[in-house]
DNA sequence: ACCTGAACACCGTTCAAGT
DNA sequence: ACCTGAACACCGTTCAAGT
């Protein structure tokens, strides 16, 4: 539970990067704790990125050498756990509303989603320990409490639940990817017509598959889908 | 469309990496191609892992100098970008069975998903270079046609086709995360009995959500939900 | 107890130079 | 046209040494 070899000893007034002027021997020389040091790494992925957060420049904007990170935290792998940790612990409930159960949990999971796009750097580093559980664990407490309102037994109760989680984080990490990539070499509507069968002898089909898809409508749809299926039976 | 600046040229045999012996000039220096530089990351991707995709372990397994990877097939992204070409191309087609639209839509489900955990580390490398779309098409054109024979119309076919992908691959992408770590440092039981609230007055419900989840069945079960919505009206 | 620089084993990439 | 080694700018990590 304790992230490293340091105490939680309360970090010390920031003196900034700047050596001390006038006295004689200079304080180039910073104390750090590992408080500090995972507050600072949460600092980095939330302002520069997660590809940002490396050890040196950790080092850099604390004003220490390299080295005493490891000292403090452990290696990065560790360091990486205990920035989960907060995380997690910071994350945010579900604000759920309508008054029954089908908009109730189509708003959860938008919401949800919404949250995790909020933080999509945060949920990636979460997602990177294998921590995903844990952050979504009050959601699905939440979702949980939805679907036994409606009524649903205990085994559908855990199947719907982590489907509706599931549907939700897959589709904040395939959106991610697509927003990374500077554009998918071929388009969805390229794909279609390199192949001008499958169907095109239906009124509408091509048209409607051609369309590149709104991330937004297509989660609205399948959310709706998924959950209104769920309650039924 | 062409992957460097090199022709496609056929490989010259393999001579191994020993020099020849006897002669005065030895041969220690090995003519490759495009062609050979990105069958040989596909082939150390396949047995060594992604991960171990390297320039350097490319160059050593061609027996040529870093720097000739350059040449033949420019920066590493696109390298990758080459190989996701080949990974593409060879993917195989789904085998859907069944007579029905439902038990035929569950089948590809099952097929896809198998497919795509069978091959893991290729479907990572795709999805990492953003052309996940691509790599799925087949599927969606047979998914598609069944949605299409099952009497939906365009704009449902498109969603719905969408949906099903989108599900099926997020599963992967969780699953694979999921395996990749030693484990999920608190376990769902452990999450639940954390907080003891939570529906816990109803008969069975704790018991079913501190069940470890099969993740084979959660699959089947989010599958057969989600396809029955979507043929649904 | 805590911080340091030097050093190591990796990455990807560029460049001038060979043939 | 194609291959080479040297070199650079990055990683994470270890270690002996300082105070």
């Amino acid at each position: 539970m304790t992230v490293g070899r340091g105490q939680g000893a309360d970090e010390s007034p920031a003196r900034g990067a700047g050596r001390a002027r006038g006295t004689g021997r200079a304080a180039s020389r910073n104390t750090i704790s590992a408080e500090a040091v995972v507050e600072t790494a949460l600092q980095i992925v939330e302002s520069e990125g997660l590809e940002r957060l490396t050890v040196r420049r950790l080092s850099e904007k604390l004003s220490v050498a390299v080295t005493s990170i490891y000292w403090h935290v452990g290696d990065k792998d560790t360091l990486l756990d205990a920035v989960a940790d907060r995380i997690v612990s910071r994350f945010g409930r579900l604000t759920v509303s309508g008054a029954r159960p089908r908009p109730r949990l189509e708003s959860a999971a938008r919401r949800l989603r919404a949250m995790l796009r909020d933080q999509a750097d945060l949920v990636a580093l979460v997602h990177g320990q294998g921590r995903t559980a844990e952050l979504l664990q009050p959601a699905r407490r939440q979702i949980t409490r939805e679907l036994v309102d409606a009524g649903l037994d205990g085994q559908e109760v855990a199947l719907g639940a982590q489907a509706i989680l599931n549907h939700v984080i897959g589709s904040v990490l395939l959106d991610r990817q697509m927003e990374r990539q500077p554009a998918q070499r071929r388009t969805p509507e390229e794909l279609w017509l390199a192949d001008a069968e499958a169907g095109a002898h239906r009124p509408g089909i091509m048209q409607a598959l051609t369309r590149p898809v709104d991330a937004e409508r297509q989660f609205r749809y399948s959310s709706s889908r998924l959950i209104s299926a769920i309650l039924t039976k």
